[in-house]
DNA sequence: GCCGTTTTCGGCCCGACTGTTTTCAGTCG
């Protein structure tokens, strides 16, 4: 079974949700915020712990500690049943409108009882915002492009939501005996941003038993479908599992049929045509005689096409066919590239987890090189300071000693709306790495925003451009800027871009690291860890970059340490 | 409700922006 912390992590969100729409203590609000968010980053399973354990997580005290003992044992919490039971559901739900928190919501509710993003949308077009005291017509439009774009980002869950869950139900499958082969294949295996519905596929001469299986699992809310090669249910969030059985000789056919994408499998058939033959999901046969040429695998396949195989990341028909004619696909980046990571944070900043612990994650995943990169002051609400950063660098030279990982000392800048960051120059010259990043301000005009970012792009101390658009997918549109000029000015001034690995960013996206890499930009392929549990999402950004067709040789992070730390010299006197 | 070289009470993420106001509440990062 999965952790317990992530849906004890949602009980204790929604218990601080209830309280903050129902007028309760803002303080205790944000208590039950603080500990969703390190249950979330607990690097155990709370499912097993007890509730002096409990209590040693930071920001779960007794009370807290007592409420998650109270759902693991009963399943359910009784003071959290009685806000539920005052609130209806949907006025939670209000909450996910951009621009509409706690207490718009509650006031909706009360005076238009309106319960839900749908009802709200009918009160604004029957105008019964009109005349209630806080809504003005500013309001109205900005609710309806908050509905707009929560409902355009609908029914797909993030990237990393589908990849947890496929991994859960596969080691499930694998677990069943007639299972000779399963893996997950569609845009999870393409590894696109979003995912609409999980593909899985299994090779078994007898689907019978694999079907039962798959569908009498405690994830299948409903079952959709159920029959001898294909099965689809429900899960509890609502998300869409298709389950294919094929026979164990067909599987390269089957696999590659079902990665997709449409656009590549017509390229990719109509090749297959030219050539008297015929592509589907059980093998390449000859069209005339139906004679079956290859079926067993993806590789097979494409060489009898005349083709190398295509990695799934590049399966989007954006020119992998043609470059695979030519012999000029690209060496992709793989996640055993990678040697290190420049972006993360500790608890001194908005982490869940210690220094130390940090550090003990990165080592146990053999990072030849690490960096730690917290929050600068002027990220106010970090309450970041000169001494708090020395004493962590202090901090960071004894743990060094302790293992062959060489630690970064970094910090992660915020670019001001002039294009200046934190700090005198004097003080950034002593960093290893510095991350400059945009946190606010995200309005400004395109040419103001250009301006702003070459502006530290420009800056000597300057190395990554973390997380270049500030988009939250789903949640918060990139910022507008001239990315020509900004990826020109990268390339020209010595500075990465970061590929930001976190499933709700993966920022650059893929379209824009291929566009960047025109420029000749190169990249840093970074976690932004907050937790040792989002250490291993650096899969995600690795597959982004491959999205983006990116090699070993543009992502500083697979560099040798001492290349990287040349690259790192920049503008610094007495480096490099 | 949590936490503590501020340690059992009194703080707690500070500042800015937006849209509504007419001096400020709500939301966001």
């Amino acid at each position: 079974m999965p952790r317990a912390n992530d849906e004890v992590a949602e009980l204790l969100q929604e218990y601080s949700d209830l309280i903050s729409i129902s007028g309760g203590d803002a303080f205790k609000a944000r208590a039950y915020e603080k500990a969703a968010r390190s249950v979330s980053g607990y690097h155990g399973d709370v499912g097993s712990l007890d509730v002096k354990e409990l209590g040693k997580i930071p920001n779960v005290g007794g009370s807290i500690a007592e409420k998650i003992r109270e759902y693991l044992e009963t399943g359910s919490i009784a003071a959290l049943e009685r806000l539920r039971g005052q609130i209806p559901d949907g006025v939670r739900s209000l909450m996910a409108i951009p621009t509409l928190g706690p207490k718009k919501a509650m006031k909706l509710y009360e005076e238009l009882h309106v319960a839900s993003p749908e009802e709200l949308l009918d009160a604004l077009h029957d105008e019964r915002l009109r005349g209630l005291p806080g809504f003005g017509p500013k309001t109205e439009e900005n609710l309806l492009r908050g509905i707009q774009q929560l409902q355009r980002s609908g029914d797909r869950v993030l990237l990393g939501v589908a990849f947890d869950l496929a991994e859960e139900i596969l080691a499930v499958l694998r677990d069943v005996k007639e299972v000779r082969r399963c893996d997950y294949a569609g845009s999870l295996r393409r590894m696109r941003e979003t995912i609409g519905d999980i593909d899985l596929l299994v090779a078994s001469e007898d689907a019978e038993p694999v079907m039962d299986a798959f569908t009498s699992m405690p994830y299948a809310a409903r079952v959709l479908a159920r029959g001898s090669t294909k099965s689809s249910i429900l899960t509890t969030k609502g998300l869409q599992v298709d389950l294919r059985v094929v026979e164990p000789a067909v599987w390269g056919a089957a696999l590659q049929y079902f990665t997709g994408s449409k656009a590549h499998n017509v390229r990719i058939r109509e090749m297959a045509v030219r050539k008297g033959l015929k592509l589907s999901e059980y093998g390449l046969f000859r069209a005339k005689t139906n004679e079956l040429i290859v079926a067993e695998t993806e590789e097979e396949v494409y060489r009898r096409l005349g083709l190398p195989w295509i990695p799934p990341t590049l399966r989007e028909d954006r020119g992998e066919v043609e470059a695979a004619l030519e012999g000029d696909l690209p060496v992709l980046i793989e996640e055993k590239d990678i040697r290190g990571d420049l972006h993360t944070h500790t608890n001194l900043t908005d982490g869940v987890a210690p220094l130390e612990e940090m550090v003990a994650a990165a080592r146990a995943r053999k990072l030849a090189y690490y960096a730690v990169t917290d929050h600068a002051e002027l990220l106010y609400m970090q309450r970041m300071t000169k001494e708090k950063m020395l004493a962590q660098r202090r901090r960071l030279e004894e743990l060094s000693h302790e293992g062959d990982m060489v630690l970064l000392h970094g910090t992660e800048l915020n670019i001001q709306p002039d294009g200046s960051v934190d700090w005198d120059q004097g003080f950034l010259d002593d960093f290893d790495v510095c991350v400059a990043s945009v946190h606010s301000h995200f309005n400004q005009s395109k040419d103001e925003m250009t301006s702003r970012i070459i502006g530290a792009l420009e800056h000597p101390c300057v190395n990554i451009l973390g997380h270049p658009t500030a988009r939250q997918i789903g949640r918060r549109p990139p910022i507008d800027f001239d990315v020509e000029e900004v990826f020109r000015a990268a390339a020209r001034t010595g500075t990465a871009l970061e590929i930001n690995s976190f499933p709700d960013r993966l920022d650059l996206n893929d379209e824009l690291v291929a566009w960047a890499r025109e420029q000749g930009a190169v990249f840093a392929v970074d976690t932004d860890a907050h937790s040792p549990i989002h250490l291993p999402n650096v899969r995600f950004g690795v597959a982004t970059a491959q999205r983006g067709w990116v090699t070993k040789a543009e992502v500083i992070n697979t560099w040798p340490l001492g290349k990287l730390k040349r690259f790192l010299a920049k503008g610094r006197p007495g480096r490099a």
